[in-house]
Parts: C-alpha cells; structure tokens; sequence
DNA sequence: ACGAGCGCCTGTCGGC
DNA sequence: TGCCGACAGGCGCTCG
C-alpha cells in the first residue's frame, strides 16, 4: 500500500494513537520476533534481537516512503514495498498468517509486521543517512519551490512519469500519485523533462502536493486486498480507471506501459 | 544517461 | 470446478 499519503497515514497512527490503538512514543522493546528473516535487510538475525531489546521509542517519522523508528542507541527504518503494513495489536491476538516481524513491548501490546508479498525490508542502523541518504527532496520542503523544480527537470532528459517514481529526484510518489499528478497538471506521462516550460514545472509541482495532500486527508487509498485505511480510491481521476470517463472531458481514460509500470491518462487533457 | 527486462513474492480476478 | 495468465501501491540489478 505505500505512497507518500499511505505511509503519512501509518506514521500519524503509530506516532498518536488511533481508535483504542496507543501510540508508540515511550514505549520499551523488550524483545523482537523474526517470523520471515529476509525482511530483516540488516543487520544479521542475532545481532538484531539483542540490540533491539531494552531500547525505548523516542520518536517515530517518514522521510519519503521509509518509516523511521528513532530509538536511543540507533534507527530502526521500515520500507513497507507493495504489501507491507504496520498493526498495533494485542499480545492475545494470534499472530496472522502474514506477519514478517513483530516488536513486543511487555506492556500488553505488539507491533507486527505484515507483508504477504514478503517485499518489505527493515534496518536498524546508527547513521540513518546510510538508509536515506540518497533519496530526493521531501515533495513538502518550503526549499522545493517552482524555479528549483524546474531547474531539477531541466537537469536531465527524462519522461516525466519513470522520471516522478525515481525516489533520488522526488521522495514519495509511486504509482498512483504520479498518475493523478500528471493528469491534474495536464502533461503527457512520456513527456521529456527538460522540455517543460516554466509554467508547466509551476503546474506539475502543485499538482504532486495537491494530491498528495488529497491523499493524506483521505488516509490513503485502499485497493485490492491490502490496506483497509483510507478512501482515496473513490476519488481516483484516471488511476485503474481504464475506459472510464476522463473526470473533466469525458474521453475513455487510456493505459500504457512506461518504466514497466501500468500508466493511466486522459489522450485528450494530456497531449504530448 | 536512460529505459527496458527481470527477479523478488503472494494473492485475486477474469477467461476458458 | 479448476487451471492459467495477467496483474497488483516498489525497487535493485543487469543489459543495451
């Protein structure tokens, strides 16, 4: 499930509680479960359990599409992938079918882990920037304004879609966002970057955090099987709306393949 | 520098 | 009913 808007989602929900759900902040590891051992990118297994236990949570934020668990010795950074998801949960609970990992806090309640594709990967390392430290800018810093926008998509010839999904130039659009980005700013996604006007760099950065922060009020969108937070998926413009009624000319919403992805667009609203 | 192909995984859905 | 391919919110790798 995870875009920009899905992670927000979780992070607020583990960092403030939800529902009769507690929030992590101070709260003791006392042990760690390893159910499925390659979502532990690194370290190895042993060294993991003991450095693990005994820590306390200090503080819980998203950088991108990564979730950082600040702890007083290290980070512990989670990347959910395709189908990861974070529950907090009894310990009555037995634990489900997919969990991957699970935290134990002593105290009643767990976080797990839980991830059917086996995609997600987790690290607990002292230099979070070894994690994080390529990744592109936050599409909310007050730094990323139109006129460094434009210089980013003038520094190199890329189509705009594969070009929005690579985390080193923009973090937190995947392949939802990019799609209703694109379409709100109107540019075809096989449009080349550096061919971008001014105006059109201004309109595209707006659109991104128009829809992220969509997304974000609507805690996420929930499809398939995976993820039953939020409801964005009501709202969707062209994303697996193939066939569909462009929402602002009616023109059947067209699907090809870029950067192996599924791409979803209106033929009419985004010429090339 | 850039894009395409593929691998990693499990589950769902539509067609036959 | 069962089987089979296509497809799914991501990303790292190789190969042209």
């Amino acid at each position: 499930m995870p875009e920009l808007p899905e992670v927000e989602t979780i992070v607020r929900f583990l960092r403030e509680g939800r529902d009769d759900k507690p929030s992590l902040y101070g709260f003791r590891i006392e042990k760690a479960t390893v159910l499925w051992e390659r979502s532990l990118a690194f370290p190895k297994l042993e060294e993991f359990l003991q450095n693990i236990s005994d820590q306390i949570i200090t503080s819980i934020s998203r950088r991108g599409k990564f979730i950082r668990v600040e702890l007083q010795n290290n980070y512990f950074i989670i990347h959910l992938r395709m189908s990861g998801d974070l529950w907090v949960e009894p310990e009555t609970t037995p634990p489900g079918l997919h969990h991957r990992w699970m935290l134990h806090f002593g105290n009643g309640w767990r976080l797990a882990f839980n991830d059917p594709r086996k995609f997600g990967r987790a690290w607990m390392v002292a230099d979070d920037q070894s994690i994080l430290g390529n990744l592109g800018p936050e599409p909310f810093d007050k730094t990323l304004t139109a006129d460094a926008f434009f210089k980013q998509l003038h520094h190199c010839r890329r189509q705009l879609k594969p070009l929005l999904m690579d985390q080193t130039f923009l973090a937190g659009l995947g392949n939802i966002y990019t799609d209703e980005a694109l379409h709100l700013a109107k540019l075809h996604p096989m449009l080349v970057s550096n061919n971008l006007s001014e105006a059109q760099c201004a309109k595209l950065l707006a659109a991104i955090r128009q829809v992220l922060r969509e997304g974000i009020v609507r805690q996420g969108a929930s499809i398939d099987w995976v993820y039953r937070g939020g409801d964005f998926q009501k709202y969707f413009r062209v994303y697996q709306r193939t066939g569909k009624p462009c929402p602002v000319c009616t023109t059947p919403i067209e699907r090809i393949t870029l950067g192996q992805r599924s791409t979803h667009f209106c033929p009419i609203c985004q010429k090339m």
